[in-house]
DNA sequence: GATCCGTGGTA
DNA sequence: TTACCAAGGAT
């Protein structure tokens, strides 16, 4: 049995979720709020993005606003959102959507902007123009490897998936609502046939679904093995002086966290620091508290670092760096590790809480 | 194709 | 707690 087209779309004019960057039903969606989610969405959850998005709607109402803001402000404001070179395309491409003047609006035309690839250049082409194409996300693997029952498990199967995918949208009213279409998907894939317990027998695509069949739905799609994470050791240094201000630098333009703010500290290794050996790298040979241990993990790696602080006078004038003011924190491009390390110390965790 | 790139929620 | 995974892209 072949999924019904117009069986998905009827489910989806009952039950489609009310998200921020949607237009009303029946209604066009504006071109720049479409990209702006995309950019956020990937690889983040809906519940995370809500915010981000608010404040960035507010902050950059439209392409031209965002164009026009200093790199360092939007960095700032995607602080915490994770996958940071994300930001550094959105305002690249913002620039270059702001000399062009308008979207592209068909596939091609938006997978050559930066940050745009294959997915996302499909999802803005259905979404924002209705060109009847299917974006294949997380989503989108997982109902078309539970309505095909592909067990061959990812990422080998990856090709296999997004050519039965393909031809979910053969359906006149698919192509028809490509719009609609693509979204009915994803509300699909995040409300009946998600990871974890999919609620088939609310699912308008059961009777078609090869999985449910065969009662392997909940198993798919199956995955390959991954590796463990390595594990790295550093020290960093909450550096104050007397006005309160902290000391920061700025990380590497490429690798993990490029572009973003930092506590000057170690390099991070494979083995645990001696505190005797890490306080050969503290910014100022002055006297370090140690406040603990944090953790964090990345995609690819656990990090834990220790954490030290000291006041000192003034700083000294060849660190490498720079002075932030106490009361600007917040307004800094700090990652979540850094922020972590920040919590431990009481004063300025309080700072932050009022501001952020 | 394999690897690198964040973060928060959940079972 | 560990492990998975979420509207992926760039190299």
């Amino acid at each position: 049995m072949i999924p019904s087209d117009s069986a998905l779309l009827h489910w989806y004019d009952r039950h489609r979720r009310d998200l921020p960057w949607r237009a009303r039903p029946g209604r066009q969606a504006t071109p720049y709020h479409v990209w702006l989610s995309e950019i956020m969405l990937q690889q983040t959850t809906v519940a995370t993005v809500k915010a981000y998005y608010a404040r960035f709607l507010e902050k950059y109402p439209t392409v031209d606003a965002l164009a026009q803001a200093p790199r360092d402000d939007v960095l700032a404001l995607w602080a915490g959102l994770g996958y940071y070179t994300r930001a550094r395309n959105l305002h690249a491409c913002a620039r270059l959507l702001a000399d062009q003047g308008a979207f592209p609006q068909t596939v091609d035309g938006l997978r050559a902007l930066p940050g745009i690839g294959d997915y996302t250049a499909r999802a803005i082409a259905a979404i924002a123009f209705g060109v009847p194409v299917i974006p294949v996300d997380g989503n989108v693997e997982r109902i078309a490897s539970r309505i095909f029952a592909i067990e061959e498990p990812l990422p080998q199967s990856r090709r296999q998936i997004a050519q039965r995918a393909a031809t979910l949208n053969d359906g006149a009213q698919a192509r028809a609502r490509a719009s609609d279409f693509a979204q009915a998907l994803f509300d699909l894939g995040a409300t009946i046939c998600t990871p974890r317990n999919p609620a088939c027998g609310l699912c308008p695509w059961r009777e078609a679904c090869a999985a449910h069949a065969r009662g392997i739905a909940a198993s798919l799609p199956r995955r390959a093995r991954k590796q463990p994470k390595p594990e790295r050791f550093g020290a960093c240094f909450i550096l104050r002086d007397a006005s309160g201000a902290v000391w920061l630098r700025r990380r590497p333009e490429t690798g993990l966290l490029a572009g973003m703010a930092e506590f000057p500290g170690t390099a991070w290794r494979e083995t645990p620091w001696r505190p005797a050996d890490a306080m050969r790298d503290a910014p100022m040979p002055v006297r370090f508290r140690e406040l603990g241990i944090i953790t964090h993990v990345f995609t690819h790696l656990t990090l834990r670092l220790t954490v030290f602080e000291g006041r000192t006078d003034r700083f000294a004038p060849d660190m490498a760096g720079f002075a932030c003011p106490a009361d600007n924190l917040a307004g800094q491009s700090l990652p979540t590790v850094m922020r972590k390390c920040l919590d431990l110390s009481q004063d300025s965790a309080t700072l932050l809480e009022t501001t952020r």
